[in-house]
DNA sequence: AGTTGAACCGAAAGCGTTTTCGGTTGACAC
DNA sequence: GTGTCAACCGAAAACGCTTTCGGTTCAACT
């Protein structure tokens, strides 16, 4: 009842070797076209599917890497990883490769899995993300030598591969627009430093003021932690300044949504009395009222190309330090950033409160 | 220079043989403590770590599960893939088994990857979610003898495995709760009827009117696209009815913000002149103003549940159809669902803007 | 003393590929 | 005719494990 599989019955079928039809599957060129053709037949006719264990023995060679998740801090910051994993997931199958989920669930239980990895070799590389302005991570993958790059950048990434988007950049955009639209009070409320990209984007904020000849005033660089309450709470801090800033730079959108409830909560209204921006481009942003305007970056196209790297990486193809990729993120103007409040009488409220609202009015 | 691994160092080292080796390794009773024990040791001492391609190619197990990923239509219904995916790969990891992640850009793509899977068995069972009505891929996978359990029900799921949320129980709970706060007119956002959740859900809010003695008023039943749009444009049909519900049961959060919005242009609040509950918990309902009331669905649990199910299948040691479990969704309140409004002037809507806001106050 | 039967271990046959190393052709030139 | 060189293909050895099938030993029971 059994129907028995593999290379041997199609090699029977055709009198032919087992080995000659490994070949001519393979396409190796010692076969000749008119065998190749007829080993292919015969295959397709059969559903052939060699057999994926045996394959990866005998070659040596597994044709899967590993995705490490981020330790899951909350809900929303996780709203990347479906968009990020279909990217890489897509394009590893174009070539025929896996995408593994490794999922730690502490540093010691990451580290374990290394191990095992270098070792068992069941997984050729890693893509990593979440990367620490000093991250051991690195450290540890070159030394047990297994291939990765990262999502992000750190400072121990100068000689490996990895793919970023500048934030710094982005932050200096986001710092210069908020210039340009008049504000000369811009705060910065930044994310944990041990994390890079809350350095990056800093740093980023503190060039876009010099850039615009702005002064860094004592007590606008704000740093909390990545959620709505940080969000909430450091902006409060900065209302509580005796000087106010105008408009304030976010690390990120939820940390941006959780300021404009303190700007709320406090009498005025985001986008008016205080600017804001965001960062990641959550649609979420475009919801609110006012639409937060952010800053958007890429994401299925981070996924696929992170692991295109990875696999030209793997195989030997280019080397990791030849593999940094450094992508824009994009301004998405909404209703949150707008010229600085020229003290208008309370009454004209009402007909600023959609300012800038990208949402569909009423029709009927 | 190349220190050779595998049972043969650890055999000779012992003067075993290599299936003894193994044996002790796997824990076959028929190797003595004292052989296990010595075995086990050098194995540690030598960071000994199997190859997996070779055992799984020696035993014909694949210890591997796919996950199938819903296709990509938004950004924010994936909110929930990545606690989804934790939770699976965090329990199967517990087993030793990996997660594998497949991605089909199209039902044709998605039938290819049964096929090839059905094939080459790299894969022992698979994981899918997003079910239909009519779903065509259990009877598929069912004819191609793959192992799988469903996040979500189906006509077809009668004989298989699956894991779902009450989501009719959900809606029914929540247009209960809606009349006992005392509405009567109680309308309903659903989503496509392809989708089986969506079935459900309108089925319960049918049922929570009957529960209630409530009568389903002729288009109150609105049905609409999973997005911020569907649930604007529907919300604005129902306002344009000769008598607009007082309060909406919608299918998802996203669909909920979405009319809340519709209520908003048109004048009302969301939450005092129209109730509103969605469903999902997302946490950035709770970052609106007023906050999002809704009903939450466990996820990581889910997952987790989701990855056990199947491997007791896969092992044999359940049937399908012995592995069905029907979670529970729980409300949430918060502050969109409100006792109906009894045409308080218009002074007072500033005292009612912040009802029951969840988020902290102003401090300082 | 012979039988039985645990308890423990080794030999060897797979598992389904890939890949190395030759071997056999036939053509073509010398 | 002998040599040479492509062009094709087969035999067989890996790959590193699991698992079946026996074989030996030794205690315990007739």
């Amino acid at each position: 009842m059994e129907e028995p599989k593999g290379l041997k019955v199609i090699a029977e079928r055709l009198n032919l070797s087992e080995s000659t039809v490994s070949r001519a599957l393979n396409d190796y060129r010692d076969i000749s076209a008119r065998t190749k053709a007829r080993v292919r037949d015969v295959a397709e006719e059969l559903g052939y599917e060699p057999n994926t264990h045996a394959r990866r023995l005998a070659s040596g060679k597994s044709d899967t890497i590993g995705y490490v998740m981020p330790k899951q801090d909350g809900q929303l910051t996780e709203t990347f990883l479906g968009e990020l994993m279909a990217g890489m997931a897509k394009t590893l199958a174009g070539c025929g490769w896996d995408l593994m989920v490794l999922a730690p669930q502490s540093p010691e239980d990451e580290l374990a899995i290394f191990k095992k990895i270098a070792r068992a070799r069941h997984v050729s590389g890693l893509i990593i993300s979440r990367t620490y302005i000093d991250d051991p991570r690195f450290r540890i993958l070159q030394d047990l030598k297994i291939p990765f790059v990262s999502h992000g950048r750190s400072n121990e990434s100068a000689n490996s591969a990895w793919l970023d988007v500048d934030n710094e950049l982005a932050f200096v955009e986001m710092t210069s627009y908020l210039a340009s639209l008049g504000h000369r009070r811009i705060a910065h409320i930044g994310g944990a430093p041990v994390y890079n990209f809350a350095r990056q984007r800093a740093d980023g904020w503190k060039r876009g003021l010099k850039d615009s000849r702005l002064k860094e005033v004592a007590g606008y660089a704000e740093s909390t932690e990545l959620s709505f309450e940080g969000g909430n709470a450091a902006m409060k801090r900065l209302l509580a300044l005796d000087e106010p800033p105008t408009a304030v730079c976010c690390v990120s959108d939820v940390v941006a949504i959780g300021a404009m409830r303190a700007i709320r909560d406090a009498g005025y209204l985001p986008g008016r009395e205080i600017s804001l921006v965001g960062y990641d481009g959550l649609e979420i942003g475009s919801l609110l009222d006012p639409p937060l305007t952010t800053m958007s970056q890429p994401l299925q196209s981070a996924g696929s190309r992170l692991a295109e790297m990875l696999i030209t990486i793997v195989e030997g193809k280019s080397m990791p330090a030849d593999n940094q990729e450094l992508f824009r993120a994009s301004l998405v103007r909404r209703g949150t950033a707008n010229p600085p409040f020229e003290g208008v009488p309370e009454g004209r409220e009402k007909n600023r409160q959609s300012i800038n609202s990208n949402v569909g009015g009423f029709e009927s």
